[in-house]
DNA sequence: AATCCACGTTGTACTATACAACTACCTCTA
DNA sequence: TAGAGGTAGTTGTATAGTACAACGTGGATT
């Protein structure tokens, strides 16, 4: 049984490992959208539409950015927008139903690569590794 | 119990939402030394010095790509060419004295990092959780 | 020697990102 | 009710990271 500051360490090596990796292993699978456009784009279906602020809080993300984002994702048609009658200066963003299309092709296809990435591990593992991603993260989020 | 499906569902989401803001919170962590080239200078020291070249191959990057981090680590100061007197063609990279000392500094700022996301998690916990890791590491660098 | 291959650099282009300045609009207070 | 101040979003500008293609130089093969 390995000491605490070594598992540690591996979880250190192993994440930033991920992490370098994630971003061009998305764009690789899903040339059509992007992880940060399918992450929005997921957000807006899930919540059943939102505005630019609320993606750029929850995201941490400039809100200048998500302009652009969303900008993109409206030339590609995949998201519209509808001002908010009560404050003008809202706009309430939707996906299209050409956007939800395309966000639930990646997300078939995103569900299937990690099920066969997983596909030789047992339940209990997958359960406790599920909630150790979940700690980790909650705790990330918590210390910044 | 989750059902198999639930946990993978998990892990994908988790997973995704730590890719997400891995780069943004190392770039706010370390300013002066961002993740990839980190993990270049990192790699660098571990293995001694290697080529441009074994760089591109082991993190998927173009050897472009290579090349433009290492002259800015080499235009900060932390990395050293030497050409191969066997190869001309071939330089030999190692990160300098000011290197070493930057990348220390770094790491022991990213492990304790880690350390406080993970104080408190019990030993048993984080063996499992690093094993997990490494194992779905591997297997995403097998299936791609 | 000629051809081919390996290593690395440079030109170009694109994406993601932040910060700052700006417009338009809302709200609150004197 | 007019002005002050705050909020939503856009646009200008700058930077980092990345890829691909074209290239130069140097080693290896035939």
């Amino acid at each position: 049984m390995p000491h605490r500051d070594e598992s540690v360490e591996t979880i250190q090596q192993e994440m930033t490992a991920f992490a370098r990796r994630a971003r061009a292993t998305a764009a690789r699978m899903h040339p059509e959208l992007s992880l940060v456009s399918y992450t929005l784009l997921a957000h807006l279906d899930d919540q059943q539409g939102c505005r630019a602020t609320d993606l750029a809080a929850h995201y941490l993300l400039d809100k200048s950015t998500v302009s652009r984002q969303i900008a993109a994702l409206e030339k590609l048609g995949f998201v519209e927008r509808r001002v908010d009658p009560e404050d003008q200066r809202v706009q309430v963003l939707h996906p299209t139903e050409k956007g939800a299309q395309v966000l639930a092709n990646v997300t078939a296809s995103r569900r299937q690569a990690f099920h066969e990435r997983l596909a030789d591990w047992d339940e209990d593992d997958l359960n406790r590794f599920a909630t150790y991603l979940r700690r980790y993260n909650a705790a990330q989020e918590r210390l910044g």
